[in-house]
DNA sequence: TGCTTGGATGGAACCGCTTCCACGGAGGAG
DNA sequence: CTCCTCCGTGGAAGCGGTTCCATCCAAGCA
């Protein structure tokens, strides 16, 4: 391949030129600009991304770093990442953490130095000395679905969104509100679970009710893992009336033991979910929505604002309740219900009547 | 940040000795090796990647060009991308293609020297040309979901896919089976479509029947564009009594018309579609399975080999029919007819039955 | 004891670009 | 006409590594 220096042999120029005319920075005459442009064309030349980041120290790309496909929603997180810096100038370099352990050692060993310019973290929690070595580095750091005081970052409060759930469920006449979540102090330290959680008992103290022990159950985020605890939910002598999933994900476990059990959604038992992922929207999952796509976009756009030298802010997203068929009153009530519809219905309503497509066209 | 040369000054070595350290090439004595690993510590010291990049040639990343949102199977072929090249030591850059002029351009563009070893290209069709400037700066290309002479790639046959569908319906008995698929020609350059037809003629008239123009809908990858197709052949007189979509995109837009119209599936009308994605597990769609996930890892794993300096290879996945519950007997037949059921249960069937998930563990 | 050999090491050259500094020449002002 | 600007330009210095070559020294051998 040619380099910078044959061109300007061929232009009859020095690599000075060259440069400035691959960066417009300073006046070059017309005469001489069209030279050089011609030699390039000829040696069909390239300037190495590499030799420029060593010199400007600047490489025009940016880390995102997240469990993608832990979880679905990352990956629409991702697509908002993605469509805001396609503009921008910037590439995008993926640091897939798969498993937790790697969570930490990516961290730690990063190497990122001549690489990226800047990071964005989601869902991940950085320690301080993570981001204390990145800042040191002089790599300025966002953080998407996570609150952390002291950095960046775009984040919903998802105790509010605990509430909000729960009050749904509670306007509609539920008393027995079982809670599905996350095991806290899992391995990746997500802690939206453990928030969620707070605002579901909040939300039911309001209301005069004592939140039960029995009806709260942790477990691993995995469906079965919730379908399990579901199962174990629907076959106490009393079983709750509704339940409320800390993440769609979960919340498709507990259709599923649902229908294992021949348990009727919404008639006897009411789902909401939390995220609105795509295939909440399928489904007929009443859930609290957060906009992820736009998570993901506004986080670029804040680490953009802070490559570009602005001072670095943060962004708290709307949350917001999405009813669709898995919440009805409870049984024998008939207020608010919904009608029973089968599944194929409810799935074709959905993806009709909602905007938002997951696909895009081609 | 410090260099190199700080951490030979702090060890008392030269800089030669710090980089033998870095990449234990050559034999360093014990003694002065753990002098130079305490100097990196104190100092905190990081290579610079740009500095390495110009200075081997080599920048440890691979490029993955794809139209990544526009279809959820490219999602999951990335995850194979990912998963095989987490362990391999190579990072990946993401070129999102999210428009089909991009595509054009963003292959002409694509700033590819001293920034990436490799290039994968998924679904897209890359030109002679642009190839050849790829194959001039020494990167070498796979291709994944993409059959072309002398270019690697990981492939599976379109054509035998759509006759495998083809087949599948004619065995159940249906003879009026309509098409319904992507404009051919279309702004991407994708032509799977086209071959998918092929081998659905292929099939028709290998059994004896004449492909009928009437009942071959070709329209733009959309769901709302195949609904639109799928509603125009239930309005014939004489309807087609089953479907053979291009894409499981397209197939449920069939499904959508189907539910509109008031036409059962399977027992009014088959739907087959082409993919398997994770939506129509959900559903219940039979549909040609490819391995998506594993189309991305095997190509990711081609490209490594040809990065190692292998020579380059091509691999043709398999493709297999998954039969669910959008196809049965053609009405009144009653051979192999599947027992109608509520889409709930035909979504919670697909969700357990299949050891494949979507969503990972936390 | 003197010479050879080979392993450990220092350091210069180089990768290809940007940027700054110095310089030449044209045009304007005095 | 002379001097001063200022624009356009060439080229060297550096960015921070790797690598090769020269050097040094100790051990092995005659």
């Amino acid at each position: 391949m040619s380099t910078i220096a044959s061109v300007a042999a061929l232009a009859g120029v020095g690599v000075g030129t060259v440069s400035r005319v691959l960066n417009d920075s300073t006046a070059v005459s017309g005469s001489t600009r069209m030279r050089v442009l011609e030699a390039i064309e000829a040696l069909e030349f390239e300037p190495s991304a590499a030799a420029r980041a060593l010199s400007t120290g600047r490489t025009c790309t940016v880390g995102v770093l997240a469990p993608f496909f832990t979880e679905p929603s990352v990956v629409e997180r991702l697509r908002g990442v993605t469509r805001r810096l396609a503009s921008s100038g910037y590439q995008v370099t993926l640091f897939d953490v798969e498993r937790p352990e790697q969570g930490d050692a990516v961290f730690s060993t990063l190497a990122v130095k001549g690489r990226i310019d800047g990071l964005l973290v989601v869902s991940l929690p950085p320690t301080g000395t993570q981001l204390e070595r990145l800042h040191g580095a002089g790599i300025p750091v966002v953080l998407v679905d996570r609150r952390l005081e002291g950095t960046p970052g775009v984040f919903s409060d998802d105790e509010a969104g605990g509430r909000l759930a729960t009050q749904h469920l509670l306007d509609l006449g539920h008393e027995r509100i079982a809670f599905v979540g996350d095991t806290e102090n899992g391995p990746f330290g997500f802690t939206s679970s453990e928030a969620r959680r707070a605002g579901y008992e909040a939300a039911l103290q309001a209301a005069g009710l004592e939140p039960r022990p029995e009806l709260a159950r942790l477990g691993p985020h995995r469906r079965d893992a919730a379908r399990a605890a579901a199962a174990e939910l629907l076959g106490l002598s009393v079983p709750p009336t509704a339940v409320f999933a800390a993440s769609d994900h979960q919340a498709l476990g507990v259709l599923e033991a649902a229908a294992m059990a021949g348990v009727q959604v919404p008639e006897r038992l009411s789902v909401v979910g939390f995220d609105d992922i795509e295939l909440a929207r399928y489904c007929g999952l009443t859930t609290v929505a957060q906009p992820l796509e736009a998570s993901g976009a506004r986080g670029a756009e804040l680490l953009l604002e802070a490559l570009a030298g602005g001072a670095p802010r943060s962004h708290e997203l709307r949350l917001d309740l999405q009813v669709r068929s898995t919440t009805a009153s409870p049984a024998g009530d008939g207020t608010n219900a919904v009608e029973s519809r089968s599944m194929r219905t409810r799935l074709l309503n959905g993806m009709m009547r909602e905007p938002k497509q997951f696909e895009g066209e081609r």
